[in-house]
DNA sequence: GAGTGGTCTAGACCACCGC
DNA sequence: CGGTGGTCTAGACCACTCA
């Protein structure tokens, strides 16, 4: 690990954990650089990170202000797999492969993946908290980026599989959100309470050489969705 | 604007035009280094204000690939205010103001504002897009922060006022979206088209000095409601 | 091996803040 | 005024990609 990352792991962890507490300023660049033994840039890299992921805000001739973390709670990022969600969630957690193959890919998904030809793999998974089952995961794998996929995978954790076992990195995803009428189908599946609608996050996931995977639409019971964000003003 | 904002601009709006296609490689920082005549570091910063809003991906040892923006439309960031909102929409716009008073922080506000005592403005905003009531916006603003507002700022635009005429500027946010049941208030309020669902965009805002001065929660009927986000993958 | 982006350094000048 | 963060420079070494 780069040195600067090292130095936003140790001062995020310790502003996690209220040893660095908010509405205090950080030691100044200056004094950051003394006890890390860097140079300048590398603490304002670190502090960048600080900054993008929301831990402090920075002032001109003032220093480096910590914010309040637990103002709204984490994650400060949005929901990236349902894996990643759950930590932050408390209850039992299960997940129920509904649908897996291997298909051509038709037209519809060619052009949703972005590919010519070739297999994708189609996997549609029910999630329950509690014994409540309100999540519907269906997912659209390209096969020739990812291959050798098991129903033991979809049962675990697909992005486990593609970052440790395929070496691949994941680098970044467009979301949409928004809120459609659930199909009699998925009144069936899920455990409605009730309710007629689902909440869908629509997402293509690309790997770091900006190649599509991926496109996943995870479809939740309205009163079991929750979305976190945090965001700098544009600029420009 | 620093050089290296400049740069950013130029290219960002180059992608845009298509000037610059996507799935093609910009220049190398060496090439824009020599184009622009400014250093490498530079460069760099105008690069990762690229990447951090979706232009580009990064790829050692070949170079920086821009991106295709249409794949999901803009705006890549999140929604931060109504007006910014309909920007990106078609439709006509009316927005009427329900409530505009000023009161005396109870409880529960001086909580959410995290202030001590002091005045609160407490607006309330109905917005229709083609004569349809489907948003209801309810701002509560720090009076002691936010000074002299009239319904009329209300009826144009809170943020206009407060960065142009104030001279404040807004930092970040922090948002959350769920989705509630409609209270028979808002029922009556929106024109609901049998839905009896709204998405709640609850969003705390705060200035340059991370001072918290606004708290809104921002209802939309569900087939009106949709977010976009741009996501890279945490690190660490 | 030449070119690319990733990291790190040392030094400089500026605008802003608070005393 | 001294200290803070914001910007910019010039130079260095590394790991990676591609021919």
């Amino acid at each position: 690990m780069a040195k600067y990352q090292k130095i936003y792991h140790e001062l995020s962890t310790r502003i996690k954990n209220g040893e660095i507490r908010s509405h205090t300023y950080l030691p100044s660049e200056n004094e950051l650089m003394k006890q890390y033994g860097v140079s300048r840039d590398t603490v304002r890299k670190a502090l960048d990170l600080l900054l993008n992921y929301g831990y402090i805000q920075k002032n001109k001739g003032k220093g480096s202000l910590v914010l309040d973390l637990n103002r709204i709670s984490f994650p400060i990022s949005g929901i990236t797999s349902f894996s990643e969600m759950v930590k932050t969630m408390h209850g039992e957690i299960k997940t129920i492969v509904h649908v897996f193959y291997e298909q051509e890919a038709d037209e519809e998904l060619k052009q949703q993946l972005h590919m010519e030809k070739g297999k994708v793999y189609h996997i549609e998974r029910i999630r329950s908290i509690d014994d409540e089952k309100v999540i519907l995961d269906i997912d659209y794998l390209n096969g020739e980026v990812i291959k050798g996929l098991t129903l033991e995978h979809a049962q675990n954790s697909l992005y486990k599989y593609i970052e440790n076992e395929l070496g691949l990195k994941i680098s970044f995803a467009r979301k949409e959100i928004t809120v459609e009428k659930a199909s009699k189908e998925e009144m069936e599946l899920l455990d409605m309470a009730g309710y007629d609608l689902l909440v869908c996050v629509k997402s293509y996931t690309y790997l770091e050489d900006a190649t599509l995977f991926q496109y996943t639409i995870s479809k939740h019971r309205p009163d079991k969705f929750r979305f976190v964000d945090f965001a700098r003003r544009m600029e420009l």
